[in-house]
RNA sequence: GCCCAAGUAGCUCAGGGGUAGAGCGCAUCCUUGGUAAGGAUGAGGUCGCGGGUUCAAUUCCCGCCUUGGGCUCCA
């Protein structure tokens, strides 16, 4: 056959054989194939110096460009193989393991995981990235093999790469693909496809050194990580690193020290937040606008202590399954007691202090309950990962009957907290059981079947939209998870929904039905933040520490312009104060552009400028702190505008 | 826990083999100025901790602690 028929953009022809995927390209369009990187070809992503081969079917191909996600990958994961090249040139001996693109991380393009002859520092990432903008003005030409098995593994043998070869080994079948980059040292394993050149690679950038483990298992060997990102054009990857920076100004532990919200002192311990009095007023309106909720909603209040004897966990399986996260027991009087990583057990206690009847279902129990986990020491991480926190945790004791209508009212709660925050994309992931091969889940089938589609039920009654997600149900039960995106698209897993067929078992917990036989309650799981510190954090990032006038611990601030107004100053704050606004005085003698500074930086809602004319008058003249000077209004009006948007906790 | 980096005044940071600097903040005084920084003076530091090299270490070397970036998207 000398022929092949080839559909491109909805033409077909034939061309001549042999041909490649590029010179197919060309038949029809040869800016078409300025712009591809790869092509698909009946689906498979190939390079473009493919060669075609020959078959009575149409070849259908459409190219893949820098614009789509599938381009920017190729781009990525090329990029991440410019990077081994150069590490080889400079490095001789280095040993590869893997380099991906990453498409969902948005810290990173791509990384490499290797072992260098010599540990490699911050410092040499700026000599490597020289050296990869080199190669890339050079159009070095990707070049994909057909081998045997046998051959590849013979090859990195040689080539003295351990891990390679695992990976060959293990991956492989009889024959596999590898890739040179021309003029230089560079062979990898891999599947491809690759962009056509490194002329193509306009828009990198290397970010970052870290340690990894080969298969990311601890016990294996330590390698270094060098992270990068790659666009397809330079004005792209400028705007990604600009972002970025606007993500650093956001930081919490940044805004914490300035705004004075909390801090962490090392003589105290590490991930032991301590919560100074600014910081302490934001919690006090999360948690005030969660117990209205919550009372709203029929929960009772119940207190639990920090810790217990260690005979308690032993039931609850959290000393079999969870020891790694608890603290070393502690003796009082030859009994061993551990400090709680949950409250749940204490919970159940409160359910089984009385016999219960079905009449006395739903119970639900919520309390701050305040946990210990003993998190490792890399982990750590402002306020997001802690070894003490408070959840806003909470525990429903309910009849099978009750589920639906239990789950259906914690979404609702949920959505409403959630949408007063400001987070109105709220994201519902219902886990189950999956796959029948997933053993080791307890409860009977029927148990499970009627659980996952009561939550299910309970999000469609609900309208929500969820996905889901199949076989990463918690071994005791399906679970719904919550996520939220914030102000600049981040994405952070809070709460959750989950129910448990264990632990009431483990607890034999009863109550009386209305046939006078003893029957076991299912217990709902169920908070909202997780943990209020990490809570705290991603508000402080969300709102970049400029927290609604609701949340806000200074709510406003009054600036006498001269000494002379200071007294009137001091009597609007009291004044404000008096209806319940947190205020301060600024009467320091700076001029009122020092104090209006150091209020926006403080990012204090609103600032009273008072002068002489005020004074007069008896006015004030407002400033807020996002638009700006909005003009003069009496004592009494501004309180009425402000007390409106504190009660209807306004964003 | 492991890899890399950093720890200097309350904060942000500069410096460097001969026991320390700036800006902000703080204190006092002057100034009373209408919407993002008025001026002067002053207080404040075992240069993370321990050891080593040296006549001499905050600086060089080693260890530790803490903080920061990370630690299975996979040929």
């Amino acid at each position: 056959m000398t022929e092949l028929n080839v559909k491109y953009g909805g033409n077909e022809r034939s061309i001549p054989a042999p041909a490649t995927v590029a010179d197919a390209i060309k038949a029809f369009d040869r800016d078409g194939l300025k712009k591809a990187l790869a092509a698909k070809v009946n689906g498979e992503e190939v390079d473009l110096n493919r060669e075609l081969t020959a078959t009575d079917e149409v070849l259908s191909i459409e190219p893949v460009t820098a614009d789509s996600r599938d381009g920017l990958e190729l781009i990525r994961h090329s990029t991440a193989h410019l990077l081994a090249a150069a590490l080889l040139d400079l490095f001789p001996g280095t040993k590869l393991g893997v380099g991906p693109a990453l498409m969902e991380d948005p810290r990173y393009g791509y990384y490499y995981d290797v072992i260098a002859p010599r540990t490699l520092t911050e410092a040499d990432l700026p000599v490597i990235e020289k050296r990869m903008k080199g190669m890339a003005k050079q159009n070095l030409v990707y070049r994909r093999e057909i081998v045997k098995k046998s051959a590849i593994l013979e090859l990195f043998k040689g080539r003295d790469e351990p891990l390679k070869c695992e990976l060959i080994d293990k991956k492989a079948t009889d024959t596999a693909s590898i890739y040179h980059i021309d003029n230089s040292p560079f062979i990898d394993f891999c599947l491809g496809p690759h962009v056509p050149h490194t002329g193509k690679l306009q828009a990198f950038k290397l970010l970052a050194l870290s340690g990894a483990y080969w298969k990311g298992d601890a016990e294996r060997e330590q390698m270094q990580r060098i992270y990068g990102t790659a666009f397809a054009r330079q004005e792209e990857l400028d705007a990604w690193l600009k972002q970025r920076e606007e993500a650093e100004k956001r930081d919490h532990r940044k805004l914490g020290k300035q705004l004075d919200l909390f801090s962490i002192d090392d003589d105290y311990g590490q991930g032991l937040i301590l919560w100074h009095p600014k910081g302490g007023i934001v919690r006090m309106e999360m948690e005030r606008l969660l117990r209205e909720e919550l009372e709203q909603r029929g929960y009772s209040f119940v207190f639990t202590p920090h810790i217990a004897k260690r005979q308690l966990w032993v039931t609850s399986g959290h000393e079999g399954n969870y020891a790694d996260s608890m603290y070393a027991p502690t003796n009082i009087e030859d009994e061993e007691y551990r400090l709680k990583p949950m409250n749940c057990p204490f919970h159940i206690g409160i359910y089984k202090a009385s016999p219960k009847s079905y009449r006395d279902l739903p119970q639900r129990y919520s309390e701050m309950g305040t946990v210990y986990r003993a998190e490792l020491s890399g982990t750590l991480h402002g306020l997001m990962r802690v070894r003490g926190f408070s959840v806003d945790d909470a525990h429903l004791f309910v009849r099978p009957d009750q589920v639906h209508a239990e789950v259906a009212d914690c979404l609702d709660f949920a959505i409403k907290v959630f949408d007063t925050y400001g987070f109105d994309k709220v994201k519902f992931e219902l886990s189950v059981r999956g796959g029948a091969e997933n053993k080791g889940y307890l409860g009977s089938d029927e148990d499970w079947v009627a659980a996952e589609d009561q939550l299910a039920s309970a999000l469609k009654e609900r309208e929500i939209s969820y996905e889901r997600i199949e076989g990463e149900a918690a071994f005791y039960g399906p679970k719904i998870d919550i996520k939220i995106e914030d102000a600049i698209g981040r994405i952070w897993q809070l709460g959750t929904i989950q129910l448990d067929f264990n632990l009431p078992e483990r607890f034999e917990l009863e109550y009386t039905g209305d046939d006078n036989q003893k029957h076991r309650p299912f217990m709902i799981h169920r908070a909202l933040f997780g943990s209020i510190e990490r809570f705290f954090g991603v508000l402080i990032e969300h709102y970049a520490g400029a927290f609604p006038l609701w949340l806000a611990p200074v709510q406003v601030v009054v600036l006498p312009i001269t000494d002379r107004i200071n007294d009137y100053a001091n009597q609007v704050a009291a004044e404000l104060r008096a209806a319940g606004f947190r205020v301060e005085s600024n009467t320091i003698s700076d001029k009122i552009g020092a104090k209006i500074r150091d209020a926006q930086m403080q990012k204090i809602p609103y600032m009273l400028v008072l002068g002489d004319k005020e004074l007069e008058d008896g006015s004030v003249a407002v400033r807020e702190r996002k638009q700006g000077d909005i003009g003069a209004m009496t004592l009494a009006e501004f309180k009425e505008k402000i007390a409106t948007e504190k009660s209807s906790r306004s964003l």
